[in-house]
DNA sequence: TTAAACTGTCACCACTTTGTAACATTGACG
DNA sequence: CGTCAATGTTACAAAGTGGTGACAGTTTAA
């Protein structure tokens, strides 16, 4: 999905040129030149990055930055503050009032867009960490959610668990005393045939929004996560 | 808790110079003239934000950026380089390395302290007194209030700490033993299943006027704040 | 000092998950 | 085709897990 970009900035030149840039560069972008009306658009479409001007029709920048900061919809949603004044205390000042960045102008657009992007890849992964994926089945074991070809899934911890394991070692045959070893307890004394039951209910669990079954069953060896 | 600061310079009068003022500011600095140090000290001790000089000793910084980007324990941890090139060209590669923001040399220390204190609002905004947001959910932990769904919320003390650590960490499941490590006193001796009560609490003074229930629970592992 | 609020446990209940067994189906092989 | 071992599937009792109201001890606020 495209970030969403708010530009606030009411000479129309740079305007135009910073959203030309921009939509070229992979962003989807609104843009206004009235203060007022940004704090409205940022409220409503809650945008990903917002570059706001110093200086902008009667309200001052800066006004509009403190007031994004303190309405709670778009209090998390980083500003760039962009700006003739080169004076330190203005610098500092706009930093102070809760803006990220602070460029000024003239600038060049393709270190402002090098600067949204870094401020992107900050704010945005932070939910999730590394994702376990085989085609169309992905497992987060951070937030513990799985999805199977985009549909959200649920299942049992164990199922869980061995999901997980086989994820970790994609295309291996899995013996069923490997995988009694590698999802149960160091000392579970499981009978060998409960692995089949459990690789049954995992299949079940991901057989919402997928087409084939990701498990091959090798007989008389064990199973492993493969294609068909 | 002081937000700590890992300094990365090799001129030594620079690096005295920050250190002073950034302990004045009221961080925890420590500093290394030395780039592969610099990239044990940074996942030993896990600073909040890394001041890394574009040219140390040997290893270019944009190297030691590189590193530390790849390294799990420091990929998270905002990076602000430090320059004299001040060509466009560095600028925009030292942004896609994985810097999170560029300053020329010369700069003013005030400014510095101003840009590190915008990218710890970011990524530890506990820290610096800003609202916690998730959802319809908003702390502020300098009022020490709580709305939900625009409705002002009351809780106790423990439920309050409870909550907070949630919004730190949100869509993440925190088991019990994580929660009482974090929530109560260090060497709190706590049933773990007091956890589920006092989120049992927390939950029903969230439910004023919030449609669904935002803290997940995941059987077995622990709770999540998080949708659905 | 007294009343109100808060805390940590417990017990009980509802509900889910688990391992096994029993039965059904499949596939390799003569 | 028939056989038999391997695997798929279903049902179920037992164990596990979490939600919740009650409660006694403690802390906090008036």
């Amino acid at each position: 999905m495209k970030p969403r970009l708010l530009i606030v900035e009411d000479d129309a030149a740079l305007s135009e040129l910073l959203v030309w840039q921009f939509q070229n560069a992979g962003y989807e972008v609104e843009q206004t030149p009235d203060g007022d009306e940004a704090l409205l658009m940022a409220a409503e479409h809650a945008p990903d990055v917002i570059i706001l001007d110093w200086m902008i029709e009667q309200v001052p920048g800066i006004e509009v930055c403190r007031r994004l900061r303190r309405l709670p919809e778009t209090a998390q949603i980083p500003i760039i503050m962009l700006t003739a004044r080169s004076a330190e205390e203005d610098r500092i000042r706009g930093l102070e009032t809760g803006a990220d960045d602070y460029v000024t102008k003239p600038f060049s657009p393709r270190e402002l867009v090098a600067r949204v992007h870094a401020l992107l890849r900050r704010s945005k992964p932070a939910a999730t960490g590394q994702v376990l994926s085989f085609q169309e089945v992905h497992l987060d074991p951070v937030a513990h959610r799985v999805t199977s070809g985009g549909q959200p899934v649920d299942m049992g911890p164990t199922e869980f668990r061995l999901l997980r394991y086989f994820l970790e070692r994609p295309r291996r045959v899995l013996s069923r005393a490997q995988l009694i070893d590698g999802v149960w307890n160091r000392d579970a004394e499981i009978d060998e045939r409960t692995v089949d039951v459990h690789v049954g209910r995992l299949r079940k669990a991901l057989k919402t929004g997928l087409a084939g079954d990701p498990i091959r069953t090798v007989r008389s060896e064990g199973y492993s996560l493969d294609k068909k």
